[in-house]
RNA sequence: GGCCUCUUCGUCUAGUGGUUUAGGACAUCUGGUUCUCAUCCAGAAAAUCGCGGGUUCGAAUCCCGCAGAGGUCACCA
């Protein structure tokens, strides 16, 4: 029988999670729905410690919100539950046991303070630290006082990584490490392998800071007689100067930011899953469907990918300009001027249609459309940045403005009837149109761009337009 | 310091011994779309494939060494 694609994204809920994260429970879920497997969710909450509150709903909330939906997890079950660490403990006890019967954990004899100085000295000749040189002759059973920890069987291993491909490591990376802390939690690095295994997983989707740990693990899987499952290592996602990892510094924002700042799911699946894989095509914009459809995990880069705010921002507005009026209608009620809703539906569809190709993301729709709900307020200073406009001086501005409203009075209002007159309007002015249309966008937009004059002009009415440029002449007179 | 891993335009990448004067995309710059901004179109600039050896008629591609970067050596994950 064909062993099914089970992959898993398993978080401490210790913060917000990073685009990393993000991004190796994003490959986890494309590998599963590309084999038609399964992506299961488990919280690991075993540091007390470092528990952050609230962080396991900003987890969930986050993967639901890109659209990766896991098949078992703590909020929906399974029938491999609990998928919470913490309400694990008596399984974790249980397959300690196990190893205690064996004779293969014992309790730590040494207090954390005496551990420390043996790690201290051991740095200080400059040599890697290994407890195992410490184990005592004779072992203890297992007094929960304090912490149980692993035998090992220090060997050199290779294994397979379906990423990086061949790794091996000498018997120096397999020590006794901690089972089962003194607080009665199981460590990662115990609990997480006896998830798994419980939980049916067939693929690891990990950081590459497992790699070295990775050895133990092995030498664990063997003295619990379990078949590990494949590993698959992704390397970290940098920041912009390309040697740290991507942190909230570095501008990369919680991805419940990028959602709410109008980057759009596909988008952002698209972006991130471009960061590290590629299908061999020089294909850049994919749907999630495609993604899905042509992921493989042989085709994801070992090394790490550099975070590039600006391909994300050019792969949404891609996005945003493909949608179609309805859908960017839905998805931007949100994002529109709070006046808007009393507008018209059609005239809000028209406005966005009309700012459609100009928006990177969605949270632009504000300022991008606001003029066209609300008067705006009369900002003087486009003048002034405008030299050739400033320095046509006051009356040739209010003549000029004069001469438009007169056009536009005749006009019957169609889009092609506006054009002919403001075109007309400008051989009778002699002037050039980055001119005149230029003073007329001001005086209705009090924006230094917006969309074309005449669609705008058409849009807004000819009363809206007239009053407009009314109180602009107004406003040139009396200052 | 030991061990492990990575290394192609500024960035994401294609490329698995010859079709490569190393291709695409983002970003940048120029021009066009006889109004701005954006879109769109056309074009430019941009990598001696980390460095040094080898193997080969031929190497970004195979081998070795070196360097740089990252990871790890927790009662964190």
């Amino acid at each position: 029988m064909e062993t099914k694609i089970r992959t898993r994204f398993a978080p401490s809920p210790t913060g917000f999670i990073h685009l990393g994260g993000i991004r190796t429970a994003l490959f986890g879920w494309l590998l599963a729905k590309s084999q038609n497997g399964q992506f299961i969710l488990r919280i690991e909450d075993t540091d007390q410690g470092r528990k952050v509150t609230g962080s396991i709903e900003h987890i969930l909330l986050s993967l639901r919100s890109l659209g990766l939906e896991y098949d078992e997890g703590p909020d929906i079950g399974g029938q491999y539950g609990p998928y919470i660490s913490s309400q694990r403990l008596a399984i974790y006890n249980q397959w300690a046991q196990k190893l205690v019967d064996k004779g293969l954990a014992y309790s730590d004899p040494y207090s954390k303070t005496e551990v420390e100085e043996f790690r201290l000295l051991a740095k200080a000749q400059k040599k890697p630290f290994l407890f195992r040189d410490y184990r005592p002759k004779l072992l203890s059973g297992w007094d929960k006082t304090k912490a149980l920890r692993f035998k090992s069987n220090p060997k050199k291993y290779t294994w397979e990584d379906q990423i990086m491909g061949r790794l091996s490591a000498g018997d120096e990376s397999i020590d006794d490490f901690i089972l089962i802390k003194s607080d009665g939690f199981p460590t990662y690095n115990f609990g997480h392998i006896i998830d798994d295994y419980l939980m049916k997983i067939s693929h690891i989707i990990r950081g590459q800071e497992f790699i070295a740990s990775t050895p133990k693990y092995l030498n664990l899987y063997e003295a619990l007689e379990i078949t590990p499952p494949k590993f698959v290592t992704v390397p970290p996602i940098l920041g912009p100067d390309g040697k740290k990892k991507l942190s909230k510094r570095d501008n990369a924002k919680d991805i419940l930011e990028y959602l709410n700042e109008g980057f759009l799911e596909e988008s952002l699946i698209n972006f991130i899953s471009s960061l590290g894989w590629n299908d061999g095509s020089t294909q850049e914009i994919y749907s999630i469907e495609e993604i899905i459809q042509k992921f493989k995990l042989k085709d994801i880069q070992k090394s790490p990918a550099r975070f590039d705010q600006q391909k994300l921002i050019w792969i949404n507005g891609h996005f945003i300009r493909s949608l179609k009026i309805d859908e960017l209608y839905k998805l931007s009620i949100k994002y529109l001027p709070k006046e808007a809703s009393q507008f018209d539906i059609n005239y809000q569809k028209n406005v966005l249609g009309l700012v459609q190709d100009r928006l990177k993301y969605l949270s632009e729709i504000d300022s991008l459309t606001s003029y066209f709900f609300k008067r705006p307020n009369i900002n003087y200073q486009l003048i002034k940045d405008n030299k050739i406009l400033f320095n046509l001086g006051k009356n040739k501005l209010i003549s000029l403005l004069e001469k438009s409203i007169q056009e536009l009075e005749k006009s019957v209002f169609s889009l092609e009837d506006i054009t002919k007159k403001l075109n007309n309007l400008l051989i009778e002015t002699n002037q050039k149109p980055v001119v005149l249309f230029s003073l007329i966008r001001i005086a209705i937009t009090q924006s230094p761009f917006s969309p074309g004059l005449f669609d705008t002009i058409y849009l807004l009415s000819k009363s809206e337009t007239i009053l407009r440029i009314n109180n602009f002449i107004e406003y040139l007179k009396n200052n």
